[in-house]
DNA sequence: AATAATCTCTAGTAAGTCAATAGAGATACT
DNA sequence: AGTATCTCTATTGACTTACTAGAGATTATT
């Protein structure tokens, strides 16, 4: 499960859109310096998932972007299959030189399914939860 | 996850070895024609799975690879961590540049269970036994 | 209307990885 | 000896990844 710098930079960019309270436009300067992301390449990723029809957008003055969809309709899985590109399982199957019968692919169908289970299940809305909760935790202790 | 077509070979290796009734050792030149492998790639590929101790070698005339551990003691996810370098994991917590306190490390914690759940349990005796009972079902509705 | 702020689009590029190949060397059997 | 086999080091071409550049389109503000 490799999640590439490129996947990983959009998960966060949706995440930063679904810890805001307010439903502003963001800038995409604003997401990226908070986020710590090179603002050209958040420019092409922000594109893309607007393509996706997980965020919008809005340009010139005051304009940014904005969640397309709730936080608890947008899962990992969702947003990584369209950023990553085609899934692994598919492509496997589809340049394998292996002979006809072998094992494998029942495996990688496991796989695939252990996967799904984890990051299809996901939303972004239980990522914020949970992290405000830990969040709210560390404050405790630290006040101890 | 994204198996390495290097991986991949690795994995159909040693699975024909698992696979073959005789303890003899078997040619690289034999294991690349039976798995559809170009020869010299796969000589990289079984003197690294012998690094990693799942093979064993006798060279000159008569010599070949063999497994130096039963099939029942050979897992699918050893195989690959070997093969494929650090696990995803380690490398996205080393150059993160992500915001301290994102929600993601423990995602991918879960993700890594969920894989290690599936590939760890899987053992090459599981992969040759699956296969052959497959094979045998094929055989009688082939009979039909 | 002018201007400034913002997203949008097309290209390009440096560095790295991957899959594969080449060829000479070491070892074991006959 | 001589042949069959594994072993080691180097190299290559194609591709991908992460990122940068810069001009263009759109919207808000004054």
């Amino acid at each position: 499960m490799d999640v590439s710098v490129k996947g990983q930079y959009a998960l966060r960019a949706i995440f930063e859109l679904c810890a805001r309270t307010s439903a502003e436009p963001m800038k995409i300067a604003e997401i990226a310096s908070r986020q710590n992301i090179p603002r050209k390449f958040l420019e092409l990723i922000l594109s893309q998932l607007k393509q996706g029809g997980f965020l919008a957008s809005r340009r010139g003055a005051g304009g940014g972007y904005y969640l397309a969809l709730a936080p608890d309709r947008i899962t990992v899985g969702a947003v990584l299959r369209h950023i990553e590109g085609p899934t692994s399982a598919t492509r496997r199957r589809e340049n394998s030189n292996a002979p006809a019968d072998s094992p494998f692919p029942e495996l990688w169908e496991e796989v695939d399914r252990a996967l799904s289970s984890v990051l299809d299940r996901a939303t972004f809305a239980d990522l914020v939860s949970r992290w405000k909760e830990k969040k709210s935790r560390e404050v405790i202790n630290w006040a101890i």
